[in-house]
RNA sequence: GCGAUUGUGGCGAAGUGGUUAACGCAUCGGAUUGUGGUUCCGACAUUCGUGGGUUCGAUUCCCAUCAGUCGCCCCA
């Protein structure tokens, strides 16, 4: 049997790729207008930077992580989101200590978790992410969450639904953990399987079961909103104060709960509500992580940022019916007819490349008729054909493909005329 | 990790336990010898994801496996 790509990833072929390219190019064109620089970091990391940021009990580090040892015995994983390397490269790098702050990030690049693909889910999936490091203040958060909208806006996304919510801090948070366990535990056994499970890895998502919804105990389950701090109910309303300013719409959701261990305050989500466009709807996420860059060993640092799936924002835009402007053309095609002519076109192809003209020619001897077919499918804007008669007269005959135009030009001035006509 | 469903030429898609596996698109060639997007004619799967089994005989039946799709969990 022959070789095949590996089960959740793809190969992105011309005439695809160009949808991506715009996208990214996109996105980092917004980037730079909020002022974020980009970010590299590797592809894979110390397995033990996602087990402390991400979290230990969250599915993606359970059972989600592309883990390996390598011929030193390091155990090396390949990120599975984008998050915890900045952090670590924030850190490691000392970027805390760079004149500028808060540090503005943005990367783009492949993630890779092992799950078991659907549209919108790959084991090697590409997030474009932006991250804030070094700020607490509100106005970043909104900034942040504004960054994002704009990339869906401006490509002509409509129908969107941003969902924030507040997860309070760390003590906060704790509390109504507490509370949610005091509440449902002892009527588990009540609940779905599922739930059961969701009340020791993550009660908060007993909330948002879809069976189990009606349930008593739902309605009567302790809100985050009754366990906030003073700080914590202060700086949402902060948030949604600088997000009103901007004239940002938004919903708010309790039961929103982002899963990875290292978020708190703010989080959000913003997801495509198009018709048909399957089961999974989320497109962005993200949230503010103020204890992160100390876990991985760095000076307390707050931060907040947020990745976008670019496969899911093809499909979002796919399920709006955007179309992307995307035009391919080539300025020349080199038509040659005989053997002298055929003999020449190497060099004058050249020639056409080398002064900037995007061009091409046949390379399997067809007929005429087949070259001219090819430079039709290629878009070609000119038809330079040669033949024995131009030849012998040092010309050749240009035709422009739209309106059928022809005119003999002297070889020499071919670059000139297409330039002055393009 | 669980469940459902599908797998026929480059693409879309019909089909049957038994000599030559429809059709459409695309591609290629031709229809007066140097000019494209229309029309007409012609060509194009020793083969039906892979492996094994049942059978006189399987692309059609069974099992396994791989892959796609959809849903659950979870997430971007």
């Amino acid at each position: 049997m022959n070789i095949q790509i590996p089960r959740g990833t793809q190969d992105l072929l011309p005439g695809v790729v160009e949808h991506w390219q715009y996208v990214e190019q996109k996105a980092r064109e917004i980037c730079a207008r909020f002022n974020y620089k980009e970010i590299r970091t590797p592809i894979f990391e110390h397995t033990e930077l996602f087990k402390r940021s991400v979290g230990d009990t969250t599915d993606i580090v359970q059972k989600e992580m592309y883990t390996f040892t390598d011929r030193g015995d390091r155990s090396l994983t390949l990120r599975p989101e984008g998050t915890a390397p900045v952090v670590r490269a924030f850190v490691e790098n000392k970027l805390f200590g760079a004149p500028q702050q808060p540090v503005k990030l943005y990367y783009n690049g492949p993630m890779f978790r092992y799950e078991r693909p659907q549209a919108g889910r790959m084991r090697q999936f590409v997030q474009f992410g932006a991250e804030a490091l070094g700020s607490a203040d509100p106005s970043i958060d909104a900034e942040i969450i504004s960054l994002a909208m704009t990339v869906y806006e401006e490509l002509g996304l409509k129908s969107l639904r941003l969902v924030i919510n507040t997860l309070g801090d760390s003590e906060s948070r704790k509390a109504h953990r507490e509370a949610l366990i005091a509440h449902f535990k002892p009527r588990i056994e009540e609940f779905c399987h599922d739930c059961q499970n969701r009340i020791e890895t993550n009660p908060l998502r007993i909330l948002d079961c879809k069976k189990d919804r009606d349930h008593e105990l739902m309605g009567s389950a302790p809100s985050i909103y009754d366990y906030l701090n003073e700080e914590s109910r202060h700086y949402f309303e902060a948030v949604k104060q600088a997000l009103d300013s901007m004239g940002m719409n938004y919903v708010i959701d309790p039961a929103l709960v982002r899963g990875l261990d290292y978020y708190n305050h703010t989080a959000f989500e913003i997801m495509s509500e198009a018709e048909g466009f399957g089961a999974i709807t989320t497109l962005c996420g993200g949230g503010r992580y103020n204890g992160l860059a100390e876990e991985i060993g760095g000076p307390k640092t707050p931060g907040i940022g947020f990745a976008m799936s670019i496969e899911r924002l093809l499909l979002a835009l796919n399920a709006e019916g955007i179309s992307l402007p995307i035009r391919e053309q080539l300025d020349v095609f080199l038509v040659t007819m005989g053997e002298e002519p055929k003999a020449k076109a190497p060099g004058l192809l050249y020639q056409f490349r080398k002064a900037g003209l995007s061009a091409d020619k046949d390379y399997l001897d067809k007929k005429m008729k087949a070259q001219f077919k090819a430079a039709d499918r290629l878009n070609a804007k000119f038809v330079a054909v040669l033949g024995d008669d131009e030849l012998n007269s040092g010309v050749i005959s240009v035709k422009e493909m739209e309106t059928g135009a022809q005119e003999e030009v002297p070889l020499t001035k071919v670059i000139q005329f297409i330039k002055e006509r393009m």
